[in-house]
RNA sequence: GCCGAGAUGGCGGAACUGGUAUACGCGCGACACUUAAAAUGUCGUGAGCCUUACAGCUCAUGUGGGUUCGAUUCCCACUCUCGGCACCA
């Protein structure tokens, strides 16, 4: 009777013995190569872990143990992100200090990580709140303060009624608090902005330096929202002007009205009644029923003025519309209908003209142009023809050298003749019906294609139409010469689409049935003298015909910086009424937050801090006369920009981190999390390439590798929430199943970066395999064994190289095939176990090292793997007839060819048949596909 | 709407560079051990057809096409799901 192995007191000896022997302490070592690797730090919240949270410490805890068993120095730290709005609400609602919440969520929070094993350097733990840390917090901000990176602002800025602070755009939801929910409103309060926009471009190319998801990447790029295009200026009637914004400057011909935002200045000099009614209402409306409005259009005219359309010379009206934002660009915009889909539907509802100034035109990809052969512009017309009585359209099936392909009835526009009457024309000629135009497209398009027969390149400059005939029955008869070309179809309207060929009739068609404005490039008309131009030369060359100058704009705001709330780092500034804002001296860090009473927010739009009157009051640092501190705190996200720093040194009293630690550990070499990540890691790239420029740090970015972690759900596949009770605490998992069980389970469930349900019912299966390995002690020998080898050593590859690649899941799946092999095999030589447990260990640390020291087996080398033994003896080969796979033989992995082809003719004798095969392909050691 | 990722058994998922689809695990079924149950072990398990059996056949990787001796993998079109952004001119 084998014993069962008792996790609970195995795992907590190897736990205690880790922590006695401080076995995971790190320091920097210049003879060993670096690897840090870093969780994005929990925020330790009243409610504690769930198991969702530990899936990346256990990801980062395997990649550590293994770089430590190859050898490296590895740093792997934990630490508390424990300023906040979260924190300090849930102080006030149990009436508690947040300072006491946040000890006792740590405490919680550091219990429950202990059961599961960790390998952290619990010597280098840091806390946001703690003053020698947030001491350096400040500094950072002092340094922006000096650079002018950091500055005071009045503008409106978004207000929580509930929270009651001032928030950053990038803490909403929409228009709604991402804390609590409530809708915000506009405030203007004096604010510190930090001027993250100057390094917007930065942050955008620097991410072609890293190695993270693509759609972490798409989504700072999109957070960056970096446009280029031109500022051009309009001149108004009554003298004065106004510029707009453009990434089209090519479509200025077009531009039939303007728009300027409700906040824009030029509103007050000339709002009438209607005018400021319709402000009125913008200001009134939260942005959640502007949305539930949807895209529908609402504006007003402005009246007594008018604006030159600098291109055309034309006087065209101002309308004010809430569609155009205050805040990008220049609060204005000159509306091009015809070629963007928001001014579209506004002159739709306000019967604005729409001009077309730009041609979209493709080269059409079964006939392209070719290149060196002159272009010749031909007028021509594409019609659909639908029989009334069928509800069928006409299509072409072309013959000869076109065979193949489907058009519709088309045909050039002859001199003197309208493109309606040519449309007519050519339905007469392919059809030989007389039929009427019921529709057309608004819009001219083209393609370009080469008429081989003529030697030329041509671009067909197009109209659409829809033309109808009662019915087919008065259908006279086509010449022989159209049907030796092609052959008239008739087909159902959900087939017309996928049934014509080129790309342009199919556009035509979409056309014909969808009212869209068309924002693609093109060729230019109703241009004047930049007719025929490409849209894109055009951009440049129409700017510069009107004196305007490109420019860039980011949907990238400055960031808000202030809070107006206890519980954050103090902004160390002081207002003295002599000197200003004055920087507190960095001597003089850190600027405590004063323990206080009562540290409820205000609501009148000062911080709780403003109310203590002997922390406000202080002197000048200047002029030494008496001054009052600044008494906003900064935004939670202040702490989390920079701690991967610190862990680098976590106790330097003189300096953030200190050169020669920041040289051997930056960059973090592997990052893991997932949720809110965008946010933080604009700001902590932000931050990071502050400090590079004033020589902290000598990286320029601070994450290398970014791993995205998927969730975990609960087991009725909601989020885990207090709200519907399907919390599972990893600490009864770990009791239940222990620290390995759950380890490996996290790491099985699916791959790292997808969301999947958690499962009691799967969770077994690791739990059956950590006892299978605890049987299998009792299988170990002397000798190696000799059918265990191409499995040990495959093994060994996989699990290393999916730890590098961070699939854990395979590699699990690959010691599971292991230890099956090895109970096949009933038994394992000692030298072979020593690897396996070795392998092992980063996943189930505790027994890979109760079990080791059983045969007294040191595992804390890595093992290499013999390429030369991956693969046995004898492989199966698979034989295909036809491409099917029939039967199998056995051949050695290099046998020739010859012999491969000979065996598969026998084995597969049946499904050839009599006769030779027309073909046989061998793919050595894999597949012998015999074609008959 | 735009951008990104994805769709494979009852479930989570695997599959190198285009080469035996369904590894590994869960679940399920049968059997063994047991007075019994749990636990454990052994065997089986994509669907359908055919056969007493051995064997064999057909169909299956969201849908429809294409390229190829051969496609989960490459190409084209479409459907759906998830994530991000969302009137950014």
């Amino acid at each position: 009777m084998a014993e069962q192995y008792d996790h609970e007191s195995i795992e907590k000896k190897w736990q205690e013995r880790w922590r006695e022997s401080a076995a995971f302490k790190t320091t920097e070592d210049p003879k060993k190569p670096k690897t840090y690797v870093l969780d994005m730090f929990p925020y330790p919240s009243g409610e504690g872990l769930h198991v969702g949270h530990p899936k990346g410490y256990i990801a980062t805890d395997i990649y550590s143990r293994y770089k430590r068993a190859q050898g490296h120095n590895v740093l792997h730290p934990m630490g508390w992100d424990a300023f906040g709005l979260p924190a300090e609400n849930f102080a006030i609602k149990n009436k508690i200090h947040p300072r006491a919440a946040v000890e006792k969520n740590i405490a919680n929070f550091k219990s429950q990580l202990s059961h599961i094993g960790f390998d952290y350097d619990w010597s280098r733990e840091i806390n946001t709140t703690d003053p020698e840390y947030y001491k350096w917090t400040q500094w950072i901000f002092l340094q922006l303060y000096k650079k002018g990176l950091a500055y005071q602002s009045n503008e409106p800025i978004n207000w929580c009624p509930s929270c009651m602070t001032g928030l950053a755009n990038e803490d909403l939801d929409g228009n709604v608090c991402e804390r609590c929910g409530s809708v915000v409103e506009k405030r203007a309060l004096p604010q510190w902005v930090l001027k993250i926009t100057e390094y917007a471009d930065r942050m955008l190319n620097d991410l072609s330096l890293l190695q993270w998801p693509e759609h972490i990447k798409e989504a700072q790029r999109n957070w960056i929202g970096r446009s280029e295009g031109a500022e051009i200026t309009f001149t108004l009637t009554d003298g004065g002007s106004l510029t707009v914004f453009t990434t089209r400057p090519d479509t200025l011909f077009g531009a039939t009205y303007m728009v300027i935002a409700p906040e824009h200045a030029l509103v007050e000099k000339y709002a009438d009644a209607a005018v400021r009614t319709y402000v009125e209402s913008i200001k009134n409306k939260t942005e959640l029923e502007r949305t539930a409005e949807g895209k529908e259009k609402t504006g007003v005219l402005l009246p007594g003025v008018k604006a030159l359309n600098p291109a055309t010379k034309q006087e065209i009206p101002i309308y004010i519309a809430d569609y155009v934002l205050g805040s990008y660009g220049t609060g204005a915009i000159m509306a091009v209908p015809a070629h963007d889909e928001r001014d579209y539907e506004f002159a739709k509802t306000f019967n604005l003209p729409v001009v077309q100034v730009v041609v979209p035109c493709a080269p059409d990809a079964i006939n392209p142009p070719k290149e060196g052969l002159e272009e010749v512009k031909r007028d021509t017309v594409i019609v659909h023809l639908r029989d009334k009585s069928t509800g069928k359209y006409a299509l072409l099936d072309w013959h000869g050298s076109l065979e193949g392909i489907t058009t519709v009835i088309m045909g050039g526009v002859e001199e003197g003749q309208t493109p309606e009457d040519a449309a007519l024309a050519e339905i007469k000629e392919e059809a030989a019906l007389d039929a009427s135009i019921v529709s057309s497209v608004r819009w001219i398009t083209a393609a370009r294609y080469c008429a081989s027969h003529k030697n030329q390149n041509r671009c067909a400059h197009t109209w659409g139409f829809l033309a109808e005939v009662e019915s087919i029955e008065k259908q006279g008869a086509i010449s022989e010469k159209e049907q030796g070309l092609h052959t008239l179809v008739w087909v159902d309207e959900k087939e017309v689409a996928s049934r014509l060929t080129p790309a342009h009739q199919k556009q035509v068609w979409y056309l014909l049935h969808h009212d869209e404005a068309l924002s693609g490039p093109g060729y230019l008309i109703n241009s004047g003298e930049f007719d025929g131009l490409d849209s894109e030369e055009a951009k440049k060359k129409i700017t510069g015909s009107v004196g305007g100058k490109a420019v860039v704009q980011y949907k990238l705001r400055d960031w808000v910086f202030s809070r107006q709330r206890y519980w954050g780092e103090p902004i160390p500034i002081v207002h003295c009424p002599k000197d200003g804002a004055v920087a507190v001296p960095e001597d003089q860090l850190p600027v405590l937050l004063p323990e206080v009473e009562s540290y409820e927010p205000s609501g009148t739009g000062e911080s709780p801090l403003a109310n203590i009157a002997e922390w406000v009051n202080t002197t000048c640092p200047q002029c030494g006369g008496p001054a009052k501190r600044e008494t906003n705190t900064m935004p939670q996200w202040a702490g989390s920009s920079w701690y991967y720093l610190r862990f680098m040194d976590p106790h330097n009293n003189s300096a953030l981190v200190g050169k020669d630690k920041e040289k051997y550990w930056a960059p973090v070499d592997v990052y893991v999390g997932g949720d809110h990540a965008v946010r933080h890691l604009i700001y902590a790239r932000f931050w990071h390439k502050f400090l590079y420029d004033i020589g902290v740090v000598t990286t320029v970015e601070p994450f290398a590798r970014l791993e995205f972690l998927g969730f975990i759900l609960a087991e009725d596949g909601r989020k885990m929430s207090k709200r519907y009770g399907n919390i599972i605490n990893p600490d009864d998992v770990v009791a239940q199943y222990g620290a390995d069980a759950f380890r490996v389970y996290e790491m099985f469930m699916g791959p790292f970066e997808n969301t999947v349900a958690w499962s009691t019912a799967s969770i077994k299966g690791t739990e059956r395999f950590i006892e299978r390995l605890w049987r299998a002690k009792e299988l170990v020998q002397e000798d190696p064994v000799e059918a265990l080898e191409v499995e040990l050593h495959r093994t060994i590859k996989k699990v290393g190289e999916d730890i590098e690649a961070f699939k854990f899941n395979t590699a699990v799946s690959q010691m599971m095939v292991f230890l099956n092999a090895l109970e096949s095999a009933k038994g394992i030589g000692k030298e072979q176990w020593q690897n396996y447990l070795t392998v092992l260990a980063p996943y189930a640390p505790h027994i890979a090292h109760e079990l080791a020291e059983h045969h007294g087996l040191d595992i804390s080398q890595w093992p290499t793997y013999d390429p030369s033994k991956l693969t046995s003896a004898l492989v199966t080969v698979a034989v295909q007839v036809n491409g099917k796979s029939r039967t199998t033989i056995e051949l050695a992995p290099d046998a020739p060819e010859a012999e491969a082809i000979a065996l598969a003719k026998v084995a597969a004798a049946k499904w050839i048949g009599e006769g030779e095969p027309k073909k046989i392909i061998y793919v050595q050691g894999r597949v012998i596909n015999v074609v008959v």
